[in-house]
DNA sequence: AACTGGACTGACCAAATGGTCAGACCACAC
DNA sequence: GTGTGGTCTGACCATTTGGTCAGTCCAGTT
């Protein structure tokens, strides 16, 4: 009866992270329901109350852990003392590859905006908090740039937004750029090729745009 | 009994039609309730049913309606023979202002994309089609800016994806980018100061990135 | 064998959902 | 007055929702 807290997780219980991640990625927090995400980890709603109390709790469990497999490896590509263009194509390079591979990530992260971000803002807060926050980082970077003259006079803010725009645009409205693409594109390109061609495009574009 | 078919628009249709894009925005296709639609308009959702047989028909009218309102001054300030500032300040400078002003038509769209556009997909291959199409009209400028030499070689659907998603990545992402925003700008810039410095930004950013 | 406690479930509940339908209401025509 | 036809609604229905709860099952302990 009592609820599990703190311990190694069951079988089970991954197997139901897993599964909400997906239901709640594809549908979102109100349009996911305990039943699905249930039978998908192979067992009855019942089990998912019992592991997690309220379908609220499971998501916002579920969000964290996304959340923060997405941005680990960005700390790695984001140090410190990084030039302009090392600093644009730490972020856009893997942002580009990393949403395309896991659209479930954007997906989720959509809905979550869609709902007021209510689990997303607080834990933004947070990271960005730390000195080693990526995203604190770039801006960092990018006006160190600006100070050394690398970079003309801009503002960083500006620069982060946009360059997070140009990197998660495309997954984010996939389903009527994908629409776009086919009616202009020169055809004999696929959504892999156009993407792996992307990150190029993006980085090349900014650096220009930035550099002084 | 009989379904109203192709006549004016009574006061309640238009009421309905209203309050369904406020709450279709707000909480997308399965997430709105034909009886909240119904209420925000001042009747029971027994009229809704009257004169819209069932929600998704209400959905698609609505969302039509939207996206055309919202697509229709574009091919005012985009014409073909732009030069390749004009081209990019016509496409950028009218999505800020104009999302940022009707948040309403973001979520909807975005809503839209989550469930795979059923409604935008087909509409874009109709516009698209069409030798006016302000997208269109926005790649093709851009390859004659190429072929003139006025920018660099670029690939122009690239372009315009990176145009789209500056433009529109602050208001999609709004809840979560409002909170990197407060944490990293300079504190005493609101949203709508950062909104009007957002065209300049992007322009800029774009047109020294793309010239030749 | 008896007991314990965690893992798990089927049956159940109140609330809300999209949709239907018979009929009320009302301005207007005859 | 007696229709007529469009507008609108309350009551109703089957289905689905998140959540509860009593109780089953079973490995481990004594």
């Amino acid at each position: 009866m009592r609820l599990p807290i703190s311990r190694e997780p069951t079988e089970t219980e991954c197997k139901l992270l897993a599964a909400a991640l997906e239901v709640f990625a594809e549908k979102g927090l109100h349009g996911a329901t305990t039943q699905e995400i249930g039978s998908l980890a192979g067992v009855g709603k019942s089990t998912l109350h019992y592991y997690f109390r309220h379908k609220d709790e499971l998501y916002a469990r579920v969000f964290e852990d996304a959340f923060m497999r997405m941005a680990e490896p960005l700390q790695e590509r984001l140090r410190p003392g990084l030039g302009l263009r090392d600093t644009l194509d730490g972020l856009i390079s893997y942002q580009v590859r990393a949403y395309h591979e896991q659209p479930a990530m954007v997906r989720l992260w959509m809905h979550e905006n869609l709902i007021g971000a209510p689990v997303a803002v607080p834990m933004l807060h947070r990271l960005n908090q730390l000195p080693e926050s990526p995203y604190r980082i770039f801006v960092e970077n990018l006006q160190a740039a600006v100070d050394t003259g690398e970079a003309r006079p801009l503002d960083p803010v500006q620069t982060f937004v946009t360059a997070m725009g140009a990197s998660l645009f495309l997954p984010i409205a996939q389903a009527s750029m994908v629409a776009t693409i086919e009616d202009f594109g020169n055809g004999s390109t696929d959504l892999d090729t156009f993407v792996a061609e992307r990150c190029e495009h993006i980085v090349e574009l900014m650096y220009r745009g930035l550099k002084a």
